[in-house]
DNA sequence: GCCAACGTTGGC
DNA sequence: GCCAACGTTGGC
């Protein structure tokens, strides 16, 4: 089982929207970067889970887990031409964009914000990599290690 | 294949 | 709103 770090800007879609959503579940689509795309498409797996990171807001930081409950599959949103994301490049007979069904499994009890990860830079989350500088990915792994220590910060 | 221009991301 | 980082595009 592996692990994986999502970001979201709550403006446009929070943890608390998950959390109304139907089945407390969403597709995860929307992701217009190839890198993530190949993570979307091959890498996560039914029943990983991952952190819900809020991005360009306020306190950045993780806010909740979820679980990838359907593996890589292609985003039709790509398809819809009144769709913000939407690609004319990408051919239904030959999907340029993948996406993932996620399911909330809980809030964290606090907001585990970037601030106080960034305490950690220098030792157990030393290759985190949302605290890469410059880093641009929306998705992303986690190991094993980050995952229990970050877990253990709560 | 190189690289400048441009667009996007995301913290501040 | 600013700006650094960095991915993408397109001319050559």
């Amino acid at each position: 089982m592996n692990h994986w770090l999502l970001k979201s800007e709550p403006g446009t879609f929070s943890i608390d929207d998950l959390a109304a959503a139907p089945r407390r579940s969403t597709a995860w689509d929307g992701v217009r970067n190839y890198q993530a795309r190949n993570t979307l498409r091959d890498s996560m797996k039914k029943g990983d889970t991952a952190f819900f990171y809020h991005s360009s807001c306020e306190i950045p930081g993780i806010a909740g887990i979820v679980r990838i409950v359907k593996q890589g599959y292609p985003d039709k949103s790509a398809f819809d031409p009144k769709d913000a994301h939407y690609d004319p490049e990408s051919d239904e007979s030959d999907p340029r964009w993948y996406t993932v069904d996620v399911q909330l499994v809980r809030k964290l009890k606090r907001l585990i914000t970037l601030d106080e990860l960034r305490k950690h830079a220098h030792k157990e989350l030393s290759d985190f990599v949302v605290l890469r500088r410059g880093n641009r990915l929306s998705v992303t792994p986690v190991s094993k290690a980050e995952w229990q220590f970050v877990l253990s910060l709560e």
